[in-house]
DNA sequence: CGAAGCAATGTATGCGCTTACACTCGCAAG
DNA sequence: CTTGCGAGTGTAAGCGCATACATTGCTTCG
């Protein structure tokens, strides 16, 4: 934490310019082997750590690049955390009986969990840094301009920035939009089949399961994504004449709570119905627990189905069918499109869509398959 | 994509100077209410986007700090994704029938996966971006000395980068130490009470369950944290004047198919100890994976447990007992002392230890519990 | 033996900002 | 009518590096 050397520092003690560090640094080939182990041996001798932020103003490049994403609801009502005194903390161990029951408080982003792992894992390949950025109420666009301001190209999960803004801030950055649906814009598009995948799913519990009646619990009215497989679910009933209400009936809000109280509801009928279609795998699995409650056994008596992927979904009982979207995959081809953009500016906009897989599993299937 | 707008370009729209400009961007309540608006006006309509490099440069802070990490094993050899072609590419969907044998083959990170959510979350409070940075092989030397151009300040999960190299970087950024144990350094710790879990828990095997003959299961020789949670096994033992083993006798890999590899063996002995005791969730699921295809009931026949407290534990059958960590807490707190670190870079260095919480559940518990 | 060419290194400029300091007012106090 | 002062703004000096261009010292070839 003393002052800490630069390429000055480095130069004078290697008798050499500050170019010939610099070149050591960049291109070492260009420098003469003698030199150039005389230049490392000063900057080992003195501990030299180059400034990121000297380098990406001179060469106008980062080697940076940005994830933004809106933030969980959970982030808005989340306590302090004490930091113990600046001595050892005690430390310690409870012990407590987990009983099933006890309630889950922890916040779950399953999905975004793996976004940003496959994010991270491209990004590690392609030699870039990765830089997270989570946006939040009126903070957000702040946020992401900043991170725009300090990146080489910037990941936007849709929704979580305007598209005027977004436009806007193309015109400094190379923007990709993960996992929305394809806009009349100029940026480069990476998006997962929703439509095909809930419309795949949903055929084949008219076709091979028979269900006829089938109710679909939508998360949120503001989701592309919710909007699209809701478009796939309509899609698979009009392609066998078969009708739908014009807009989901049934409202969850992806959280796993929401989909019990949806649940609760639903069981409260006198007559359920064959197939409840969840929008996300947290819902589907709330409608299960309230099945569960009531003594209604799935998929017998009610077949439910997810989508997503997640992991609570396969390792749940009994264990969700859904459509598993390619996540890892979306934040790595992302990392591809912003590279290859990059590389080469003047390409046209590229819009890629991953395809998806229908996962069945005994929350729909006869269980002679279990 | 045309050459950015600058201070300078925003000072002369605004007919004033770019100090003004600066000023209205960073201390808004320095300049005249009139003057600010007509700034901001020429922010908007230039789109201007600060430059993060020169911002950095110029105020030798960048309000990034950054997280380092050892890479996971299954990163090197990862398949490239084929970026399709410019048009949209077809997406769809296929339908698989999802037997529970079907081999998992993504990659699981689940405990990272939490610390990094609780270190986003506490960036984007503290008003951080943050910089994730994974090291991988001979590249991370590399790859963390150039983070520590960059931020502020710099999280390092323990036994990502060596001693030396740790104390050669803190003289530039200040250092928070992870999840490792207290050496006799300045840096910075946070800690989780890895002995204190271990001790705890098998104590209660002891003590409560009446187990006598306990194996361990560590998962890898470097990994301080398992060093830590054999001490507590140990401890546990030695207070009851129970004999172990100098070293763990069974040796996973902390991954899932180890712990199957490790089961098997076990299942093959002709007597099985009462309870085997794991070093992580991954691993104990393994084993229980083996006892239930070697027909061995878990917990009648063979008690199993686990370390972390991994959603997967939460959710299988049995339901994992193990020792929770507070993953998401880890990460908040390190962001909170490298905040501190960084208001205060003379305080002597701290060390917090958070403590753990012995979950127990049915992969130990007397049946009645269930 | 001299000119040309090349490899290796040095010199000097500027990237876009922050900030110490200088400066200009307008106004209250002397 | 000065002087002093503070609020508001401008001037200018870097921050630490990359890089275009200049320079040097050799080698090579005519």
């Amino acid at each position: 934490m003393t002052k800490a050397p630069t390429v000055y520092d480095v130069a004078h003690h290697a008798g050499v310019s500050i170019a010939t560090v610099s070149r050591v640094l960049s291109r070492p080939d260009d420098v003469k082997p003698a030199t150039r182990e005389r230049v490392l041996g000063s900057v080992a001798a003195l501990g030299y750590v180059p400034s990121g932020a000297a380098r990406g103003l001179a060469a106008r490049r980062t080697g940076v690049i940005g994830l933004f994403f809106q933030g969980l609801d959970a982030m808005d009502d989340l306590g302090d955390i004490a930091l113990e005194g600046d001595e050892a903390s005690a430390g310690g161990a409870r012990i407590i009986r987990d009983v099933p029951e006890r309630a889950d408080t922890r916040v779950l982003n399953l999905y975004f969990d793996e976004v940003l792992r496959g994010c991270e894992l491209e990004s590690w390949r392609s030699g870039f840094s990765l830089l997270v950025g989570v946006g939040r109420g009126d903070t957000a666009t702040q946020t992401v301009r900043d991170m725009a301001g300090r990146v080489d190209g910037l990941m936007v999960l849709a929704g979580s920035a305007s598209e005027e803004e977004l436009a806007q801030l193309s015109r400094h950055v190379p923007i990709v939009v993960m996992a929305g649906p394809r806009r009349g814009d100029e940026l480069d598009h990476v998006s997962v089949s929703n439509a095909e995948g809930m419309r795949a799913l949903t055929a084949h519990l008219i076709d091979d399961l028979g269900a006829r009646d089938l109710e679909y619990v939508s998360g949120s009215v503001d989701s592309p994504d919710d909007a699209e497989r809701w478009d796939g679910f309509v899609m698979a009933h009009v392609e066998r004449e078969l009708s739908t209400p014009a807009t989901p009936t049934l409202r969850g809000d992806f959280t796993r709570d929401g989909g019990r109280r949806v649940g609760r509801e639903l069981m409260q009928r006198e007559r359920l119905p064959r197939a409840v279609v969840c929008a996300n795998d947290q819902m589907a699995l709330g409608v299960i627990d309230a099945a569960r409650i009531a003594g209604v056994t799935v998929p017998d008596e009610l077949i439910v189905t997810g989508f997503d992927g997640i992991d609570a979904g396969r390792l749940s009982t009994p264990r969700l069918t859904t459509v598993r979207q390619p996540m890892e995959t979306l934040g790595r081809v992302s990392v591809q499109a912003l590279a290859r953009r990059l590389a080469e500016p003047k390409l046209p906009a590229m819009s890629v869509r991953l395809p998806v897989e229908v996962l069945l599993r005994e929350s729909s299937e006869p269980s002679s398959t279990s």
